[in-house]
DNA sequence: TTTATATTTAGTTATTTAGCTAATTGTCAA
DNA sequence: TTGACAATTAGCTAAATAACTAAATATAAA
């Protein structure tokens, strides 16, 4: 039983939904492109991640000092992403969200990275 | 969207679930019979009926004295519920309040009511 | 090897929330 | 009308948690 609610609950938090929500339109994310979606600092995004991974609900695939992010629906989970998708589809801020991956997706994960860090480099 | 979550954070709680799976399996139960089943105060299991009527999840008829609760799926959410059944099904907890509440909707309400004052009156 | 850096972990703080008791409300019965 | 009483609301406390900054870890580049 504790599996379930502990799925719910991290359903139940924003931020991790949107990242939810997030690959559902984008295959893969890695940690930093989801710290820019979010707007919170890195050890937050981080944190997040750790909860939705540990409830099997991402899995990540390290390269090199980036860690790429998907989804991993755990098995018999197909009903309750049925729903979910459904009930938030076309809300506003999923939808913001997703102009704001695409220029995300569109920036290389360097200049991304250098952004974040406040350097002067910009994307082009 | 924030509906969405707060539907999610509704069910994410161990109390709140037991008494959605308790009315899955008896149509309408009364708010003392939920406190006795949760083992909580009057007040507690109350405001439990109050966030799960507040999303939705469960509607109140009141007759007299007492409150009754039934289940209210909101449109929609047919394939939350029907992980969520199957998600819980055969879990520990949720096989010991069906027992319970065997017992608890063998008694009348106003037993049920007078134990919970703690008298010494008790059910035949 | 040393330095830079993406991510995670540790530690702190503010907010939320589940529980309690006490007070209030609304209904029935004497 | 008064008293009893089921349920809810108000107010409080303790525990959980989401956010932050700083430190630690692991990898790439110089």
């Amino acid at each position: 039983m504790q599996t379930t609610l502990d799925i719910m609950k991290a359903l139940s938090d924003k931020n991790r939904t949107r990242v939810v929500a997030a690959l559902w339109r984008f295959d893969e994310l890695c940690a930093c492109q989801i710290t820019e979606l979010l707007q919170v600092s890195g050890a937050t995004a981080s944190r997040h991640l750790g909860v939705l991974q540990k409830n099997g609900l991402v899995e990540s695939r390290k390269e090199g000092r980036w860690v790429y992010y998907k989804l991993a629906k755990p098995s018999g989970s197909e009903s309750l992403f049925q729903w979910l998708e459904k009930s938030l589809s076309g809300t506003d801020e999923l939808v913001a969200d997703y102009q704001t991956l695409k220029t995300i997706v569109g920036i290389t994960r360097e200049d991304l990275c250098r952004m974040q860090r406040g350097e002067e480099c910009c994307p082009k």
